[in-house]
DNA sequence: CGGAATCCGCCACGATACTG
DNA sequence: CAGTATCGTGGCGGATTCCG
């Protein structure tokens, strides 16, 4: 088993003190579960196994073939991972050759709604994240161009004083 | 420069061709919005500077001390990312010594929104998380030790027909 | 004070091979 | 078919040093 993730234990539900003013504690510590879930779902894999499994429950190999790049012990990893948490149901058919079915619990189905939200804001604003990267991209070119052009003309002063120097 | 991510250009609006189907094009490509969105929230930082900075406009160094753990490095490539992307402005003073202020964009408080539907979610159902962790665990655990016990009786077996062959 | 540049450890992830 | 086990590597993130 080996236990390979660092999650295992110390589930410390976080220390909610007060109201909502520990944004300090809530990412800080390892242990706190915003960290942990924003962790799975925004690992390489899992986002995608869920927004699938959404539609219908999967076997490993119709997952496999679906998401193309993904490895089998990836693929793996990313269901046990998920199964622990509770957002996927795991079922094995004591069939030759045996056949395991993946689908989303209730909890996994909240988790996906909510997700969408994201998506599809990211969706809505992806023109705006565009147009705020070419300026950047711009801007730092130009700056990066004016450094240069600075530097060169300082060399070519320190030369000057140098070739006529009497 | 030197533009050490692997962000860089190829700001590929992804290829939505008709409805929301996309599901497996939105999280293979890498130069996805998406992913782009959901590795920056996700990595160990930008959410809670996103976090910090929507309450109000803070330096560079009232970061550095709040956040505890960041080193200036990560604080200054998170910065720059979320700079890049529009979610976050920054604005130099030319006092002596300097002073640079961070402030979330209207852009960046809307994605602060949006994430705090995934944080409320979280909040909601850490419980049910914990408990499907920990009954996971103990399944795992059971399912360990049958399988050593099945091994030890294997061995014990074999000892036997070794001892008295006769 | 607010960075930039450099070096480095670590582990997440991928490729490969083997098993029930 | 559905995994587990093992090894190699790229890149993220931390520590340190230097600069304007």
């Amino acid at each position: 088993m080996t236990m390979e993730d660092g999650t295992s234990k110390s589930l410390g539900s976080c220390g909610d003190t007060d109201d909502d003013y520990d944004v300090l504690q809530w990412d800080t510590r390892e242990d706190c579960e915003v960290r942990q879930i924003l962790d799975r779902i925004a690992d390489k894999w899992s986002l995608l196994v869920i927004a699938l499994l959404d539609r219908r429950s999967l076997r490993f190999t119709e997952l496999r073939r679906t998401i193309d790049g993904v490895s089998q012990r990836m693929l793996t990893r990313t269901l046990r991972q998920l199964e622990r948490d509770g957002l996927v149901s795991r079922t094995v058919h004591p069939t030759v050759p045996p056949r395991v079915d993946y689908e989303l619990t209730p909890l996994g189905s909240t988790l996906h709604a909510t997700i969408r939200a994201l998506v599809t804001w990211t969706e809505e604003h992806q023109n705006e994240i565009a147009a705020a990267r070419a300026a950047y991209d711009v801007r730092a070119a130009a700056e990066q161009e004016a450094a240069e052009r600075e530097e060169a003309e300082r060399q070519a002063v320190a030369r000057r004083a140098l070739t006529l120097p009497a």
